[in-house]
DNA sequence: CTTCTGACA
DNA sequence: TGTCAGCA
């Protein structure tokens, strides 16, 4: 029996696909060893090792054209370097993955509020969020995709986010992001007055705001400041064509400062 | 039965 | 990159 191998156990061998070895031929990165007077092509242990290296290079996301000089003529400095800078691809790879996971955990834990019967009252304790600006509009004017892209900054992952929107008396509409540290405005630490609506036209929106204080006021909450109206977009993904918004304010931290009411 | 080549989406 | 035909 010869010791060389044909090209599908190879393929098992190394986990790749037949065809892969043939195109890695093609680009003339892995000769077999010899050729079979049938046309089969045999391969031995060089070409195993050679295998081997080709993967790791793929791997590591060297494209396939250069892997010939990636072999062939490279110092063991450039290799180093080639090393060196893909541990830094993945370690962004893994902070994406991160931020990614998180972001499906956020919309886990707020899923469930969504579907059953969602949309009642209730009182929630919310610790100091901290909101920068992000654009500004007139009370009534409503928000179209031109406005977006004219008079807002361009934020990534805009609509994964949950969006503030906070009218100042004054008749401006300011919308808020979210952020760690400190920005244009605080939230207080407190208890809030909170509900869940969903939304698919525009006018139910104000219905909703009329709503909520016409509930603040039979219930006796006294609300001080402004009503915080947050939207998150990305929990339309499970009820298509309806906004998600909650209606928020702060509650005087006086009397029913215990439990919540029900409608 | 396995592989090869070439072509295609 | 997988798949398929037609051939050896």
């Amino acid at each position: 029996m010869k010791s060389e191998i044909t090209i599908s156990e190879l393929a098992k061998l190394m986990n790749v696909s037949v065809h892969q070895i043939r195109y890695f031929e093609e680009k003339g990165i892995l000769q077999p060893a010899y050729v079979d007077r049938n046309q089969y092509r045999m391969y031995g242990m060089d070409q195993v090792y050679r295998l081997a290296h080709i993967l790791l290079l793929r791997k590591l996301g060297v494209p396939v054209q250069s892997i010939k000089e990636c072999i062939t003529s490279y110092s063991a400095d450039q290799l180093g370097q080639l090393l060196h800078r893909s541990l830094l691809e993945i370690d962004t790879e893994l902070l994406r993955l991160q931020e990614l996971r998180q972001f499906m955990n956020k919309i886990l834990q707020k899923q469930p509020n969504v579907s059953p019967q969602s949309e009642h009252y209730r009182v929630k304790r919310r610790d100091t969020a901290y909101l920068t600006r992000w654009m500004e509009m007139e009370s009534g004017s409503k928000l179209n995709a031109r406005g977006l892209v004219e008079r807002a900054g361009l934020v990534p992952d805009l609509f994964e986010s949950d969006i503030h929107c906070i009218e100042d008396g004054s008749g401006t509409l300011t919308l808020y992001l979210e952020t760690q540290a400190p920005g244009d405005y605080s939230l207080p630490e407190g208890e809030y007055l909170a509900v869940l609506r969903l939304i698919h036209e525009e006018d139910e929106l104000e219905q909703a705001i009329e709503q909520f204080y016409d509930y603040a006021a039979a219930q006796s909450f006294a609300l001080i400041g402004p009503l915080i109206l947050i939207e998150r977009s990305y929990l339309s993904l499970f009820t298509p064509d309806k906004l998600h918004y909650e209606l928020q304010a702060l509650i005087e931290p006086d009397e029913h400062s215990g439990k919540g009411a029900r409608p």
